[in-house]
DNA sequence: TACATCAAGTTAACAGTGTTAAATTGACGT
DNA sequence: ACGTCAATTTAACACTGTTAACTTGATGTA
């Protein structure tokens, strides 16, 4: 049944649709801005739609975080075939979010409900991030094995000072070019690498 | 003229029920659910009443975001005044600052714009930011006098650490006790003070 | 060909949002 | 008793997320 195939196919493009029009209204206008009816017009539907391939905003914005952090997860997956060194590792890593930060601003906004972005589903309820910070603390346990704990404690330390940087950078955009930002955390991540040894 | 006086009186009372309200509503559902005509309806008066005191959400949004500021500001001074080691007083400092998100989150949330805050203007445009960014400068120069630059530069690495680890802490609330949070955060400040030197 | 079935998609509605213009109300001075 | 004026409310507009009810057109069957 080739029909049905066809439907399949159309029906995933459909999604990618309503997934990629979403991204790209938050893009332009910011995350208050993207609404069913807006998303429904943009793909030539009517709203309800839209509820056909999700059953909330909530929802929508869910799937699209959760994209976003298997995004990172490739990158970091792609940078641990690279290198070997754990030290080069974790800070290709932490550079590479932060340019995903600086790239995607959007999608970093809906992943941590930042900026007009709001998803009530819970971030850590999602495979996704439990996944990337597996990945992390893997990396800190590899040239520092010590107890579960002390590592959570060095990732949430990791954690806080990439996110908090990326943040702030954001929010100074203006006073502070961003070239600069980006110097002072490549300082900062490499600080952080090499006190782990 | 009494009446005046007292017409005055009850305006700024008015005022007031509408800030303590916002904040009320922000703190049990969230600033999600803070809408204009709930405000209303809790200081018994009809929605345009509202447009009296502020001429938009946006503005009563950002009015309570430096009232924010503007406590943070009196902590800061306190705290000055109470201690004249630089070091302590930096330390003394995060610690208010941790102890603010923590005791009123809805107020950092909308001082950030987190969690379903969202005030389009600015933050960096209002003094009483600016004024919280000068103390903080400030400490830090009286104990390395060095460039501006150099200045704003470990300025921006205080606030980003102390702001990525309150935001992770309370994201991770449920993960992680906010006591242990707490404690690994004064660990990682007092590591920064103690590199200033 | 005529009819029933069924899926795809639309319209219409509900309760809510920020915001504003118009209407109401009631107290005051003339 | 009448007009004025300030305080307050009602009604409206264009939105929002979401859902029930409806239309439409194609398909299979008698």
């Amino acid at each position: 049944m080739e029909t049905l195939e066809r439907k399949q196919r159309s029906r995933e493009q459909t999604r990618a649709g309503i997934v990629l029009t979403a991204k790209d209204i938050a893009r332009r206008e910011g995350w208050q801005a993207v609404s069913i009816r807006k998303i429904a017009d943009a793909i030539d539907y009517s709203a309800p739609i839209v509820y056909e391939y999700f059953d909330s905003k909530d929802i929508l914005l869910d799937e699209i975080r959760n994209e976003g952090f298997r995004q990172l997860k490739l990158e970091y997956e792609r940078i641990k075939k690279i290198y070997r060194d754990p030290e080069k590792r974790l800070f290709e890593m932490s550079i590479a979010q932060w340019q995903f930060a600086v790239d995607q601003p959007e999608i970093y906004q809906v992943m941590y409900n930042l900026n007009g972005a709001y998803c009530t589903i819970p971030v850590c309820n999602s495979g996704a991030v439990e996944d990337l910070s597996n990945t992390i603390r893997e990396i800190i346990f590899s040239f520092i094995p010590k107890s579960k704990e002390s590592i959570q404690k060095l990732y949430f330390e990791w954690w806080s000072l990439s996110h908090g940087m990326i943040t702030i950078a954001m929010m100074l955009r203006d006073q502070q070019p961003i070239d600069l930002s980006e110097q002072v955390y490549r300082d900062s991540i490499r600080r952080f690498v090499r006190g782990l040894r």
